[in-house]
DNA sequence: GTACGGACGTA
DNA sequence: CGTACGTCCGTACA
């Protein structure tokens, strides 16, 4: 096929390929961890790869687009104007698609002002002159117009570009009757519409073929335009123009000015390093070995994959005196990593990048390396709170942390934490690391010793920081290592809680939940799985005949707001019973879970206190959560269920609990990021906040708005915060949507501000790719920008909500951290023990509630500058239920 | 034994 | 057709 005696050119339009392979290939299945899209890359790349092994060109370069404006736009503004917005999934993919070019040595050609297919017609037309066999490979037809016995081309067949058809003179001829030359005069007269470039109507290929032949050239047949008869005749005189106009825009310009010539396109030897970054970054694993055979370069690739296991330092057993000594030699920044059994430290390892270090524990060892431990001398750490935790049980408080890289791989892939070091070894590395298997008796693998892990920690650490944004990078330092140190001192305190008040309150519940499924039995006549939603729906549904309600995946909902509606349409006993009794196995489960949890960590030992775990990566938000059990979560909603809150008491000598929440604390950022005057007033007036809004909703004094106004504006104010339509708004507030609309016109009509600065700040996370909070966290958006309506919506609703949530998760992360570090300066006993999002929960020690008291008024109150107040109410009692009235 | 959905507790 | 979580239970699967 090819003339072996010629060096072979190939050249490829890169914008053209890898737009058809974005829509070739399903992009949920090509997007890395963080949300990056990576289709059109992945389909580019495995068809050249492909591609250069089957043609094996000696020469190679692929052009791009610079961007929509070229010569063409300028002389026809119309010029490819009907093409719809490039998808935001795919723009991004062109500068790593040219990084991935750049690894494998390949040149990028681009030019301003000049199209990629003008680049190939330049590159082609000079290969062919210089004794080159040229190959184009493009997805514009245009390009036919290259072809010639020294020029073939390849194009993508309709399926996407897995397949190209081959294009030489004769099977140009075969397929378009006419020789590529002619063939810019056929598409000249019959337009092109993907360039919005319009030709004669009702002529297409076989009209304009004919009409070809039969004079002979374009020139001839403009011509001879009179002599045509008919529609199609009149059609052609009265387009003459516009044919004119498509074939000087078709026409390829062949005398671009480049930088190079077809001689310096020489095939290079690829950057194995480089390839295997970048690929791995964008997570194609399938494409490195093929690359790499492709390079002949699979040695190299294989020596960097496997450098990890080579190079892995054997660590250091070292006696504590040498282990000290080690550490006095090492320089700057370690990893650190400390196991942990029963809670206490058993073994600790560090390493720099390249040797490694590790020691048993023991009381010598703890003497001997605690200067450096509870230094400032800077250590890297994966998760590093249990282990802050065993430390400090052990009686040494860790100094100097400066990276944990499980935080630093959450804040940069909030919707993907990384949970242990060897996901973050696999993503950031492309290595595995060592890791013993635990279901055999005697592993055939060792897993990696401490100071291994250490050294894995340390590159990984270098790794994930290079892609860490500065914005990002402070939100760890100021933000998350502080509040690090402030949970697990949190965490280790725990909060007192009477199992004699809870076991009391159970048995209580235990009672009245039998026997009110007895009478809900009774009401139909037999007994049911009461918490089975799918007995309950065939009671409900079939053997009582009540109408259907909201549908869920498996059949019809029977959730509280459901029961409640029917209710009120078809009232029933058991309906109510049912309820009831819901309410009161709900309240005795969680009675229960939460006795248990009383003492029940054997490391903390049975002090009466529950232990929460606070997740630091346990949100896409910034927030927290609360696990085993979850105390942010505790009833309080109904009278009865805030007996579970009294339960929660102040520690044997501490003199009372504190509770401080910030009020309205995700309105008032939402006024800071607004700037609504009309809100921010609101926030500095002094008046209730609902009660002002509703007076300038509703035209009314502030003292005459109605307690049914002031529920409608305060439910329109939260829902804001969470995206709410006129729908939702009406649903909750049970008034027709025509009522709530109105509202909501009214509302935006008084705020306004509010309103533009919710649609901006997702224009520009849809623009951005990610939202961001007032301290520079971030939250990616891949979704704002999916064809799919209800991913599209959802994401929408989420990245209007992601920087007010965010934002109040890091004013209370700040406060929480300064007020926990006052209280240690200040050599209070006083602690905080929970935090409920926008909720502390302090237990004083005696005679410090004044100090306590003003410390987290001020911290609370100090730990954001915004443009209102940022109100603190504070609570006082023996009990969390009665402090936090 | 694990995985999922429904239901429901909080901010 | 309102965001962010965790836990429990029943159910269906292996």
């Amino acid at each position: 096929m090819t003339d072996s005696a010629k060096p072979t050119l190939l050249v490829v339009d890169g914008h053209s390929l890898a737009y058809r392979a974005f829509y070739a290939l399903p992009v949920d299945n090509f997007s890395t961890k963080d949300g990056q899209h990576t289709n059109g890359i992945y389909g580019f790349l495995a068809m050249l790869i492909n591609l250069i092994k089957a043609e094996k060109p000696t020469h190679l370069a692929v052009a791009f687009d610079t961007s929509r404006q070229s010569f063409r736009t300028r002389e026809y503004t119309e010029y490819k104007a009907n093409r719809s917005e490039t998808p935001s999934e795919f723009k991004g993919q062109i500068p790593l698609l040219q990084d991935c070019l750049a690894a494998m040595s390949i040149q990028v050609l681009q030019q301003e002002d000049i199209e990629a297919d003008d680049i190939l017609a330049t590159l082609a037309t000079q290969g062919a002159a210089e004794g080159f066999q040229v190959l184009v490979c493009s997805g514009d037809r245009d390009t036919i117009q290259l072809v010639n016995d020294d020029i073939t081309l390849l194009y993508p067949n309709v399926q996407g570009v897995s397949q190209l058809k081959r294009y030489d003179r004769q099977a140009v001829i075969d397929r378009y009757g006419v020789p590529p030359e002619q063939y810019p005069d056929i598409a000249a007269l019959v337009g092109e519409t993907s360039d919005n470039l319009p030709g004669v109507p009702k002529v297409g290929e076989k009209t304009a073929v004919k009409w070809l032949t039969q004079f002979g050239s374009l020139d001839a047949l403009l011509e001879g335009a009179d002599s045509i008869k008919g529609v199609v005749g009149g059609n052609l005189r009265d387009h003459l123009e516009d044919v004119r106009r498509n074939r000087r825009l078709n026409r390829l310009l062949t005398d671009v000015d480049l930088p190079v010539g077809p001689g310096d396109l020489e095939v290079q030897p690829m950057d194995a390093q480089a390839v295997r970054d970048i690929f791995s970054r964008l997570e194609f694993k399938t494409l490195i070995p093929r690359v790499a055979e492709l390079a002949g370069i699979e040695q190299q690739m294989a020596a960097v994959t496997s450098a990890a296991a080579e190079l892995a330092p054997v660590a250091e057993q070292l006696a504590p005196a040498e282990f000290a000594a080690w550490l006095e030699r090492a320089p700057g920044e370690l990893g650190v990593t400390v196991t942990v059994e029963g809670g206490l430290p058993a073994r600790i390892g560090v390493a720099t990048k390249d040797a490694a270090a590790e020691a048993s524990w023991t009381p010598e060892l703890a003497a001997a390396i605690e200067p450096w431990l509870t230094s400032d001398s800077p250590k890297i750490l994966a998760d590093a709170k249990p282990q802050v935790k065993a430390l400090r049980r052990a009686g040494l408080r860790l100094g100097g942390l400066a990276f944990d890289v499980i935080l630093a791989g959450w804040l940069l892939r909030p919707s993907f934490p990384d949970k242990n070091l060897a996901h973050l070894v696999d993503r950031y590395l492309d290595e595995k690391l060592p890791e013993s298997d635990p279901t055999q008796l005697v592993p055939e693998t060792e897993g990696a010793t401490t100071g291994q892990l250490s050294w894995y920690l340390v590159r990984v650490a270098a790794a994930v920081r290079a892609e860490l944004p500065d914005s990002v990078a402070a939100v760890l330092t100021d933000i998350e290592l502080p509040t690090l140190h402030t949970l697990a001192d949190m965490e280790l305190a725990g909060v007192a809680v009477s199992h004699a008040t809870l076991s009391q309150f159970s048995g209580e519940l235990g009672a009245r939940a039998d026997a009110l499924a007895q009478e809900a039995y009774a009401a139909i006549g037999r007994e049911v799985n009461l918490g089975s939603p799918k007995q309950l729906q065939e009671v409900l549904f079939e053997e009582l005949q009540l109408p259907k309600t909201r549908k869920t995946k498996t059949g019809y909902s029977t959730d509280a707001a459901v029961l409640a509606d029917l209710q009120e349409t078809n009232p029933h006993p058991f309906l109510d019973l049912l309820l009831q009794h819901r309410e009161a196995t709900k309240l005795r489960q969680i009675i229960e879970s939460l006795d248990s949890a009383i003492g029940g960590d054997r490391a903390s030992g049975a002090d009466g206190r529950i232990h929460t775990t606070y997740v630091q990566t346990g949100s896409q938000t910034g927030r927290l959560s609360s696990t085993d059990p979850n105390l942010q979560n505790i009833p309080i909603r109904t009278e009865e269920s805030r007996r579970i809150r009294s339960a929660f008491t102040v520690g044997e000598g501490y003199e009372t609990l504190l509770t401080a929440d910030y009020s309205q604390i995700e309105m008032r950022i939402m006024a800071h990021l607004s700037e609504d005057p009309g809100l921010i007033e609101a926030f500095n007036s002094g008046e209730d906040t609902h009660r002002f809004v509703g007076s300038r909703v509703f035209g009314v004094a502030p003292q005459d708005v109605t307690p049914a106004m002031r529920t409608k504006v305060k439910a329109m104010s939260y829902g804001l915060v969470y995206g709410l339509s006129a729908f939702g708004l009406s649903k909750q507030l049970r008034i027709e949507q025509a009522e709530a609309k109105q509202l909501m016109m009214e509302y935006f009509a008084r705020f306004g501000a509010v309103r533009d600065y919710l649609r901006s700040s997702v224009e520009q996370a849809r623009i951005d790719g990610y939202t961001e909070t007032i301290f520079g966290r971030r939250r990616p958006f891949p979704d704002l920008a999916s064809p799919n309506r209800v991913l599209r919506e959802n994401a929408e609703r989420a990245a209007l909500n992601a920087p007010i949530q965010g934002s109040a998760a890091d004013i209370m992360k700040i406060a929480l951290f300064h007020i926990h570090d006052d209280f240690a300066a200040q050599r209070l006993a006083s602690r905080v023990l929970l935090q409920i999002h926008d909720e502390l929960v302090v237990e004083v020690a005696p005679g410090e509630w004044d100090a306590a008291e003003r410390i987290v008024r001020s911290r609370m109150g100090d730990a954001a500058k915004l443009s209102v107040p940022l109100d603190v109410q504070i609570g006082r009692g023996d009990n969390w239920d009665v402090a936090g009235h």
